[in-house]
RNA sequence: GCCCCCGUCGUCUAGCGGCCUAGGACGCCGGCCUCUCACGCCGGUAGCGUGGGUUCGAAUCCCAUCGGGGGUACCA
């Protein structure tokens, strides 16, 4: 072993002892079988969709049971790191509405939140470990470890540096000595307890008890001497940080479940309470004929970034997640699966297939609730960002957006529900807005086309309709027009007539109304015609139609 | 290779030895409503990965097998 001189001179000579941390973040005072949980994400990338996902659940946990919980930023691996990511993560859980109670934003007694500022502490313990013989110097290479590997799998033995293999386990401390004097990088790696044989044990809160082989891996815990700040990895953070942060139940994906037994030798040996865990099973993609995690570098959609522009509301994103999470939810509305506890032992253990149509069902549903108000509300929010000019022509047009709105929603029985997303108002209520609707050309526009009908009868049809055009109160008496119209040049009454006799009729009924569809809206899907000629008012009908006259 | 996790309709799931001829939701298909587009309503479609056990009885328990996922990094 080491001499603790020597170990010692490989450490700022300031840095305290254990104690000292130890005494800096103590015990919470929280009520009896209250949760300290965390999320821990990774500025490599974007947050996807599974950090909301996990987040929630977090979130959901630590409120319920009176703890707390917090966002640990975890960027320990600074070669990967990338530009923007917190700004990112910042405006992924500010949409979600998901708010850590500490966090590198907010602050707490239990910072700094960012595992890049935590060196010192991370030091102490590294030392520590060394001193007690926990853990030693290896001064590997790169090429030496590759070479061990090799003749691992060559040899059909377990990967990894153990036993022999370990080359530095039990160096001569003169030739450490040597090495350190000759300027070698070195890690810092964790002797793992030579109880060849044992089984790791543990309870889950999601799967119940779980057992492995006990990790017999020297892991590093330290990363090379070379770099600064000198930042630990993962396996060796997460021990210190979730100690001495107070954490008691991990939540994390089950990709972590075999690292368990490392994790319990590391705590053990660093003589802290043994913590809890819920590994829960991460949110998945279709990928061919299998499913696979989701991923940051392949599935851009996977970002939360992807929800936000596509403009799906948070409520209805978080219910979908919630509902994944544990399925009684999903069978409940809404407002209340929003406030119903999640519990961790009803997770499920396979992961699921993230499925955009059954969000965009649970959206279109959710946005039927909401007033004309509140979606006119979101909408500009949404466009503030992502569609300036809808944004300003909704400023200008208040009273319009809210007529627009109005249509078939304010005290309609059943909603429609043609809006899953803020991104699609202006597809499905554009036209609404002289300025954002795009006039049909004339008869021949392919959109009248479409319908098969004559555009010399469509052209007349729409100047008959506009020569006796009234705007009337009564839906009744207003598409009594169209009747009359189609009356006059022949259309069939009912479709079942016109499909009977194709060539009798000029079309039916059906198509009339769809030319005047399309003129007033542009397509043939759009709320009932008579609340929109209300709504646009009698000039801009008149306009429209004129267009189809011509 | 070794270790671990998982496997019910296309998807999310209920199911914990008899309440299962396997229930619900989304999707899809058909119908009804109707003056248009929708909404809504009604109906249909489709599943216990496979093979052996145990048992009077198995989606549920056991074994094997197959399939999928993860770990085996100075990535998290």
């Amino acid at each position: 072993m080491l001499d603790r001189a020597v170990i010692d001179a490989l450490f700022p000579a300031d840095l305290p002892e254990p104690e000292h941390w130890e005494q800096q973040y103590p015990a919470r005072s929280l009520p009896e079988g209250a949760l300290v949980t965390r999320l821990g994400p990774s500025p490599t990338g974007f947050v996807h969709i599974g950090g909301i996902y996990v987040g929630t659940i977090d979130q959901d946990v630590a409120r319920r049971s009176g703890g707390r919980y917090l966002v640990r930023i975890e960027d320990t691996d600074q070669s990967r790191e990338v530009e923007g990511a917190l700004e990112q993560f910042e405006r992924g859980f500010r949409y979600f509405g998901l708010a850590a109670d500490e966090d590198t934003e907010r602050g707490g007694d239990y910072g700094p939140y960012r595992q890049s500022a935590r060196e010192r502490i991370y030091l102490t313990y590294v030392r520590d470990l060394l001193r007690q013989g926990k853990a030693y110097l290896d001064f590997a290479t790169k090429e030496e470890l590759a070479a061990i590997t090799q003749r691992q799998q060559a040899t059909k033995l377990p990967t990894g540096y153990y036993g022999s293999w370990a080359i530095w386990r039990d160096a001569d401390p003169a030739d450490v000595r040597a090495k350190l004097d000759a300027g070698a990088p070195y890690v810092v790696r964790f002797r793992a307890p030579d109880d060849t044989g044992a089984r790791a044990r543990f309870t889950d809160a999601i799967r119940g008890p779980l057992e492995a082989e006990a990790n017999r891996n020297d892991v590093v815990i330290l990363k090379s001497s070379d770099q600064s700040p000198r930042l630990p990895t993962y396996h060796f953070a997460h021990a210190v940080d979730d100690h001495l942060m107070r954490v008691n139940l991990v939540i994390r994906g089950d990709e972590w479940i075999s690292s368990v037994p490392v994790h319990q030798q590391l705590f053990d040996a660093l003589g802290f309470e043994p913590i809890g865990y819920a590994h829960i099973a991460p949110l998945m993609k279709q990928e061919g004929g299998s499913k696979r995690k989701l991923s940051k570098r392949k599935d851009p959609e996977a970002s939360v970034d992807f929800f936000i522009e596509a403009g799906y509301p948070a409520e209805a994103v978080l219910y979908y997640l919630r509902g994944l999470a544990n399925g009684r939810l999903a069978e409940l509305p809404l407002a209340q699966a929003l406030t119903e506890p999640i519990n961790l032992d009803e997770c499920g253990v396979a992961g699921p297939l993230v499925d955009l149509v059954k969000l965009d069902d649970i959206a279109a549903d959710h946005i039927a609730t909401l007033s004309g108000a509140e979606i006119l509300d979101a909408v500009r929010g949404w466009a503030e960002r992502f569609d300036p000019e809808l944004r300003r022509v909704l400023d200008e047009e208040p009273d319009l957006a809210l007529r627009a709105l109005a249509v078939e929603r304010e005290g309609a029985e059943n909603p429609r529900k043609d809006l899953k997303k803020w991104g699609e108002f202006r597809a499905v209520y554009g036209f609404f807005f002289p300025q954002l609707h795009a006039a049909v050309t004339g008869p021949d526009d392919e959109r009248i086309a479409a319908l098969g009908v004559d555009p010399a009868v469509v052209a007349a049809v729409a100047r008959d309709f506009a020569a006796d055009y009234r705007q009337l109160d009564d839906g009744q008496e207003w598409f009594d027009q169209i009747r009359t119209v189609a009356a006059k040049h022949g259309f069939a009454r009912n479709a079942k007539e016109f499909k009977k006799n194709p060539e009798g009729f000029p079309g039916s009924i059906r198509e009339a109304s769809q030319i005047i569809r399309i003129a007033l809206t542009g397509s043939t899907r759009s709320p009932d015609l008579h609340a929109i000629t209300q709504a646009l008012g009698q000039d801009e009908v008149l306009g429209r139609i004129a267009a189809l006259a011509k």
